[in-house]
DNA sequence: TTGAAAGCGCTAACAC
DNA sequence: GTGTTAGCGCTTTCAA
């Protein structure tokens, strides 16, 4: 059937141990040989079977992402980062969805992954602990998005940071009551830091967060819809919103025009995610890297799993503080845009 | 190191072929040994190695899907619609990301996947002949989403009737001046058949489509917003627009927003997509399964890998002609929104 | 620098 | 119903 190493071995009078040095570039051939092989196997299309190589070597190439959900912007972005370095790297890449930390049977059985995946890298939002100690259980080289893990290299950004400089913005704009559009009650780390930057914040200026004014959006455009709509219908409502995720925010803005209010003129809306559509709602927000953080993430993973330094990629893009050579922090920029205009010109 | 199929056998008492058997659910095994194989490897914590079971049987379990994107809304509704079918089946997903038909490498070499996966899936907007001629070359079975191919399971949606949908519409709300926002001046057969669609629905209104009110989008929302602006420095500009994609819809708003013109009650606006955020900017669009598309391709191609027939999810959800068995053909349907009100009511 | 040969762990005939 | 055995095609010592 198909052409083996065998084959090319024969056409280059050669054996197999010397074509497979040959063609992987190892070092001891002689370059005559070598160009030898190569034209050989070139001229026959010789191609490597991945089986027997993995079978042999015990090496897969490959590497697993492990993500809730492909058909979401944030999660998409960071799947096409992370395909970006892997590509170059030549590493294939196979991709398990797994659903809603919440609600979904869980990561792949840890078991599944064993001999196919030479790495894994894991995105989550909320810390889901028992699924990914189960996955580190295998003891595969991994990398996280989205949630530390002490000796796991993880790509975050600073949330308190990003939820202070939302807040701050509206602050800065005039803003006294200020609402909050959370996730879930049951906070997840990197969502208690948000509500901690937003507090941070907001005692900074001498403000006091008022508890009436948080609503909770569960991170979907329905709940931030609901949550503003739920925002509104206090006594005295909010002149401006710090919402955790565009997508909420993107809800929010729908529920202001139901009610018929401008957001930007009438009330402010702030949020965290740089979604590629926000600028179409004219959105501001706290933009994280989205792509370069699966860009990072595949970076740190190949280092590891090649035990050699990460790349161009993590170096220059992210913020490593001394002492903790895991924990990779990307930057945020607050992205002002017409839902956040001065109190005097918004009335105007 | 890792427990092998011969520690199971021993330990169960039986050949390891007994244990392949066993545990593969083959037939012609005593139920009894089935059980305790299954139980010995459970205790062992056994799994298969996948490298050897592919070398030996030469099957991989593994499917790769050809994308140009997968960062951008259809693209990554289809890949999770995939996702969802294959792993139904216990079957792997590889992703290769080529990028945009027109300017990348291309589709990963043929021989990347030769070896590698069972079967191919390959997602395209514009048609790219040789490449996909390239990609058949190796034989593997394959389906293909937006692309017609002779002798190949093919999901489309039906762009002339989608083209005449959204036009009909513009039409049936009174309006005689209907621009249209194309994708690129050379057409893929797709964008072919939704102008087709365009040029019908006004034929049929004895309304002559004029050319100066064609303009190009390209397929994005930059493109989609300098379309409309061209459209409407015309000196008689057109009363509603038929945008062929929901991403340069989105950009004509943003042009009307620009413009202080507000879309549904100055203009009209439909496209072809059901975009996740169409319904956010209030846009009527021609909904297409994308998820489902995804869904039916997959099934498809797994009917051919396993040498049986389509599977639920494509014999529930497409039309496929008597005659043409490969060419699948998935519903539209049309979603009218505020974007698209009677000429009445609009400046009401 | 090159070759011989022993696996890598499983599957699939074929025999019993 | 179960065992024997010969590969699958490559990598990797170990010698030469």
């Amino acid at each position: 059937m198909s052409i083996t190493i065998r084959d090319v071995a024969d056409a280059a009078g050669v054996s197999t141990a010397t074509v497979s040095r040959a063609l992987r570039g190892l070092p001891h051939v002689d370059p005559e040989t070598r160009e030898r092989v190569r034209r050989v196997a070139a001229e026959l299309d010789y191609v490597v079977s991945p089986s027997a190589s993995r079978l042999a070597s015990g090496r897969t190439g490959t590497v697993a992402v492990i993500t809730p959900f492909i058909d979401r912007w944030f999660f998409s972005t960071v799947l096409s980062g992370i395909s970006d370095v892997l590509q170059e790297n030549d590493v294939d890449l196979l991709v398990y969805e797994v659903g809603d930390p919440g609600t979904s049977p869980g990561l792949p059985a840890e078991r599944r992954l064993r001999g196919r995946v030479d790495g894994v890298i894991v995105v989550t939002l909320p810390t889901d602990a028992p699924r990914i100690a189960d996955m580190l259980g295998i003891g595969l080289p991994a990398s996280f998005i989205g949630v530390r893990w002490p000796g796991v290299p993880s790509v975050c950004i600073d949330d308190a940071a990003a939820g202070r400089m939302a807040t701050q913005h509206l602050i800065n704009l005039g803003h006294e009551r200020i609402g909050i559009i959370s996730g879930r009650p049951q906070a997840s780390t990197s969502q208690a830091n948000r509500a901690l930057g937003y507090v941070t914040a907001m005692e900074g200026a001498g403000l006091a967060p008022d508890p009436s004014l948080e609503a909770f959006g569960y991170f979907t455009v329905a709940g931030g819809e609901s949550a503003m709509t739920s925002l509104l219908s206090q006594p005295n409502p909010p002149t401006a919103v710090f919402a955790m995720s565009d997508d909420m925010a993107f809800g929010a803005i729908r529920a202001l025009q139901r009610h018929g209010i401008r957001p930007g003129a009438d009330i402010a809306i702030a949020s965290i995610d740089g979604h590629e559509l926000a600028e179409l709602l004219d959105l501001t927000t706290v933009g994280q890297p989205v792509a370069q953080m699966g860009r990072v993430a595949a970076d740190a993973l190949l280092a590891r799993m090649l035990g050699r330094e990460a790349g161009e990629t993590s170096r220059s893009v992210a913020t490593t503080p001394p002492g903790s050579p895991y924990e990779i922090t990307v930057p945020t920029t607050l992205i002002v845009r017409g839902s956040t205009v001065p109190i005097d010109r918004a009335t105007a």
